[in-house]
DNA sequence: TAGATTGTTAATCGATTAACAATC
DNA sequence: TAGATTGTTAATCGATTAACAATC
């Protein structure tokens, strides 16, 4: 059975290469707003909203409300022209599009503090996902209790998984531990897993995995704060880096004909930076520290 | 100042509809990709892997390598033809491309188990963030410490912000705290958001809201599970919902004219769905109980 | 030189959006 | 009927990908 890697950044657009693109004809992009539609009806059931414009819904949601229309066009027409949608009536077809009918039990592996924030997250159980079993490896934290489960060894893994017909897997483990962890998941029958340690990993096909990166989305929002901070365009910049080819080249052969390492490249040009900086060109109290970036 | 709402689901194109839509002509999908190709090679780095070609790294990432060298392409001409691209050089410049040669001091506001999770989180502070400061409102909570940080009183938000030059801020609040939060913040000085809470966040013009929602991966899981499940492709759905036109219809001014309430009609469906259920139309387990997302 | 691999082109695909006919 | 709002069309935009010329 072929092994395919899972599909890269949790941005764009997850898992689209792998599977039959769409099912039954749903785009990826429409399903991925299902649950933020889906949040907002709550919000309007609640205050008992009987229903909604596409217009008021699509703010709620923080969406345009073209685009809303033609997410929903794909479910079917369960609008009424000239009055809108009947909140009630879309919160259960947009729950079951989604699969939130059924109950869906799921294990969390890894319980660290993030484990632990799982464990208690109300938005799981409140949309049909029930935490089957909390699981770790040590033996200080098997046998203590989280949300009011206790947590279990790993051993007793497969045990669960079969007993309680589990499919979805929650992976909060150090990276290091996350692939064995996968493999062990899948080997027990999981056919979808939800990652949250900073590894890519390798699954069989048929197995779906969603990674959620911490830090990759405080990555794309520094990009975009430098972006402010900084208008000039070219502020962090070498000037060989946007000279015409080449000259670039010729720059690249210098380099790799000082025969310095990769490591004496990036010192140079962060020296080179740094030197920019001290010129006034960079912005906003940047220190050009790498020493978090490269490793030694 | 205009007051824009956050740009809707955290799968797609994250804010890319807010902001002149690319900085320095680099598409957003390809901001979203850097972190991924910089953690693959501080990987190689870290393994003393010199250089590395485009399919190696694709494969590394995850992705394909036609669009790497892209995505590098944007970035400018970093590699060296027959050869590949030199692991340290490229870890810098993409490094820099993202910001991270800068210090970014960010708070964490809300610590529960969440904050208490990304306080510890290893993947920022080798990032180039630095916690700048853990900020909660509860008293009991105020004065306990979490990754050897104290948890400081909201009242200090303010004098943090300023005085350590803070342009990142993290909410990690119950949802309903999460606006309020967002807007001390803002008024702070803080321009860009990465919001945990499940609520849509309206923020002025110039200020970049993230979204990391962890139940919403859940509930795309879900529904590519379930199609897994069930390979019938109409298993849930009722017939009418796949009728021509006017039957569509039709039956919606039934359902409308009988007067019911939205619920009626939602609890209508479902029955009609269980009863589809129980002529074994329906995958896997599914129970079709609807109080967990069906708000009474 | 021969083999390898980049950087770029161009075709394709999918997603977004405004506009409006259909219809409540 | 008149006003309102959906569902759909079609144009536009952006992202992906295979293929290959450039060039190390």
């Amino acid at each position: 059975m072929g092994r395919s890697p899972q599909s890269s950044s949790q941005t764009p657009d997850q898992g689209a290469a792998r599977r039959p693109s769409r099912a039954r004809g749903i785009p990826e992009a429409t399903v991925a707003r299902l649950p933020l539609y889906l949040r907002a009806l709550t919000a309007l059931s609640e205050r008992s909203v009987p229903t909604v414009s596409s217009e008021e819904l699509a703010a709620a949601a923080g969406v345009n409300s073209a685009k809303l229309r033609k997410d929903f066009s794909y479910l079917g027409s369960y609008g009424t022209r000239g009055v809108g949608y009947d909140v009630e009536y879309l919160v259960y077809q947009i729950s079951r599009e989604l699969g939130l009918t059924q109950d869906w039990p799921v294990v969390i592996v890894g319980i660290g503090n993030l484990g632990h924030a799982l464990a208690n997250y109300g938005g799981f159980a409140s949309r049909g996902f029930r935490v089957a079993a909390l699981l770790d490896a040590d033996p200080n934290v098997v046998g203590t209790s989280a949300a009011g489960l206790p947590v279990r060894h790993m051993d007793e893994l497969e045990s669960i998984v079969e007993s309680q017909h589990v499919s979805i897997g929650v992976i909060t483990t150090p990276p290091g531990a996350a692939q064995q962890v996968c493999d062990r998941l899948v080997e027990a029958g999981v056919t979808s897993i939800l990652n949250f340690a900073p590894t890519v990993l390798t699954v069989p096909d048929g197995v779906d995995v969603r990674k959620v990166d911490l830090s990759i989305e405080l990555q794309i929002l520094a990009f975009h704060e430098q972006r402010k901070a900084g208008e000039e365009p070219d502020h962090t910049e070498s000037v060989l880096d946007r000279a015409p080819g080449p000259v670039r080249a010729a720059a690249a052969k210098l380099r790799r004909a000082a025969g310095g390492s990769g490591k004496a490249r990036a010192a140079e040009a962060a020296a080179k930076d740094q030197a920019e900086q001290a010129k006034g060109k960079t912005a906003k109290g940047g220190e050009g520290d790498l020493s978090a970036v490269m490793p030694a």
